[in-house]
DNA sequence: GAAAATAAGTCAATATGCCTGACGTAAAAT
DNA sequence: ATTTTACGTCAGGCATATTGACTTATTTTC
């Protein structure tokens, strides 16, 4: 019965296609975020710290609550890691001028050091890999990213144009 | 002078490129593991119990010291969580019979019905962003994901067929 | 203008994940 | 017979994150 046998087949290839594409997922993740836990170890900051430093890097006077919102924890636990940030010079706070219960975040020049020195690592990793896989396959992996990722606000973030 | 503009217009394109690369991923993991993790929750258990799940699953009579090195942790910190996973009877030891010293690892009945469970929404997160974006896409998802994975080891796990 | 909602922060208690270090046991390799 | 390996465990510690309760300043709404 050849087609119970190729059904079969294909519901095993398909089976496994979405396991390999889960732990596509977690490798590229675990490995991708390894170094810069190393490296945000010798600062006593942990991957939380790296987040934050992160997105007030690429959103400069973004609020509080737009931090929460991407970060999608607790302001109770961004508390600890911006308090410390702030407290030790890599982050800036100031009121927003429209809205001045705002504090609106940016990073200090110490700060963009430090998200230079942490997102090298990551760049280079993305370099490499688009560089060997070509514009093609790049232009394959952001369509199933973005396929991956939840919510049309997230997605629209990748838009086309440079600037988002 | 046109030379220099475009070279700076390539390095910023080049530089957005890498910076959205690196979003893709922070936002994909974000939320392909939103799910399994609020449904962990309600069993008590974390993240980690998912992994340990996933793993011992996709390889059955796996040893403890495989486990480890494809989690990267320490078996202390896999202890805990292993030792939890038995004890509630998802997973089951048995010594290995050409290395007695060795601790077989498998699924229960129970463990695979937590796995299938578990691992649901992530098949389905994935099946969807594939079937949206194309079999090409998917191949150049592939090839750029692998890119990003650093050990020929890890690597060798998505070599073509389908049972690895 | 008073009441309600929002932005941000704080105190407290708790859980989980992960770490280093030290030590123990059984089995296998040399 | 000694060393190495596979696994486990005790202890202590730190980072991340949670829920819940409460405060302050400011803006919005009625």
């Amino acid at each position: 019965m050849p087609d119970v046998k190729s059904a079969a087949n294909l519901l095993f290839l398909r089976e496994e296609e979405l396991r390999q594409g889960i732990e596509l997922l977690y490798y590229a993740y675990r490995d991708f975020t390894a170094e810069p836990d190393a490296m945000l170890a010798r600062y006593g900051f942990g991957r939380a710290h790296h987040r934050v430093i992160y997105f007030v890097g690429r959103y400069p006077q973004m609020s509080v609550s737009d931090l929460l919102g991407i970060l999608r924890i607790t302001k109770q636990s961004l508390s600890r890691v911006l308090g410390q940030l702030v407290r030790q010079g890599f982050i800036q706070q100031r009121p927003g001028s429209r809205d001045r219960r705002q504090r609106l975040l940016e990073l200090t020049e110490k700060g963009i050091e430090l998200e230079r020195q942490l997102s090298e690592n990551q760049r280079q990793r993305i370099a490499k890999a688009y560089r060997e896989a070509g514009a093609q396959a790049v232009e394959g992996f952001r369509k199933v990213m973005l396929g991956i990722i939840g919510g049309e606000a997230d997605r629209r973030r990748f838009e086309r144009g440079p600037t988002r």
